[in-house]
DNA sequence: AACCCCTGCAACCGCCTAATC
DNA sequence: GGATTAGGCGGTTGCAGGGGT
């Protein structure tokens, strides 16, 4: 038996290789090495078919919106089974998705990638923290979210998320990660190195009347698509150091059945007076500005200047 | 023009599971 | 029942091309 080639395919090996399975169909990949028609592996010869040579793929076709959703949805659904989400994507493989999922989280974390705070300011409890990014969930925080420890919960754990689901951010504080909860889908999402976390001081003196809501939906596709023009408007306000100010006063109850809501030592009234979690008699939700994200947004957050130009 | 950086993509690697011996 | 093999899958890497400086 001859050496394993490795490396890019020729048009002649797509030719054997094709060959083979018209005959054979796409199985038997080891006798293909065997019987001495390519120096492949096994293994080589199926991803070459899977992946490149099977008829009706998209090869080279970007991912349309439709298939962004789909694979943004099925992802919060099935986690990373690139195989599984793959076979909802008619000419797609599970490298395309694995590859478009890859990208596109790279492309998030250098887009909410924030510098780190000097010394001096962190030490200064009354100047508030500007964030230079929109701050994210600290997602290993979700799993533990208590009335005695109420962190500082940022929003925009998941950009994706946001952009893709007009629905209100669904943070779940439970004791135990549920399956398919998601938050699972949090802990999948949450951009490495951990974006920076808001601290409880500034929380509060960004928020004086602070109001976070959950429900328990599972993400939803969005019904429709923002202009683009309000992408741009949007990110204007990511940059507002108010920018928080958006989620008080929260007008739109929505459809949403928020059982548990944080409150702020500045809450306003039934606040419980101290920092917690309480129950939430009469919800109002954020929906109206969480609606607002369009699909575009993060496209146009890349034409601004990256973090450390700010 | 040269260099650097980023991105997308193809392919490989390692692990796991099922089938076969 | 254990060993071996093949196939499947997710993670990772390496490279080519494009854009910016």
């Amino acid at each position: 038996m001859g050496e394993i080639k490795k490396g890019p395919w020729k048009a002649e090996e797509d030719e054997v290789l094709i060959n083979h399975v018209k005959k054979y169909g796409p199985k038997d990949w080891s006798s293909i090495r065997s019987k001495g028609l390519l120096h492949r592996t096994g293994k080589s010869c199926r991803l070459r078919w899977v992946n490149k040579l099977r008829p009706n793929l998209k090869n080279g076709v970007k991912f349309s919106v439709d298939e962004e959703r789909a694979v943004i949805e099925l992802q919060a659904e099935f986690g990373n089974k690139w195989a599984r989400i793959a076979t909802y994507l008619p000419g797609r493989t599970d490298n395309d998705v694995k590859n478009f999922w890859s990208s596109r989280q790279k492309r998030l974390a250098r887009i909410l990638q924030t510098p780190q705070v000097p010394k001096s300011q962190k030490n200064n409890s009354e100047s508030p923290v500007i964030h230079d990014a929109p701050p994210t969930v600290k997602a290993s925080n979700l799993g533990c979210l208590t009335k005695e420890e109420p962190s500082p919960v940022n929003l925009f754990c998941s950009p994706s998320y946001i952009v893709h689901n007009p629905k209100p951010i669904s943070i779940v504080p439970l004791p135990e990660p549920l399956p398919n909860s998601n938050m699972c889908y949090f802990e999948q999402n949450l951009l490495q190195p951990e974006l920076d976390i808001m601290e409880k001081k500034s929380w509060q003196d960004h928020r004086q009347q602070t109001q976070i809501f959950f429900q328990e939906q599972p993400p939803r596709l969005p019904t429709e698509v923002p202009l683009a023009s309000e992408s741009q408007d949007l990110m204007t306000r990511l940059g507002d150091p108010n920018f928080f100010e958006v989620f008080e006063n929260g007008s739109d109850s929505g459809g949403s059945n928020p059982h548990l809501q944080y409150v702020s030592s500045y809450g306003t009234e039934g606040s419980c007076g101290n920092d917690g979690w309480k129950e939430n008699d009469n919800p109002v939700t954020p929906d109206s500005f969480i609606h607002d994200f369009p699909m575009d947004m993060f496209d146009h957050l890349e034409m601004l200047p990256s973090p450390s130009d700010w």
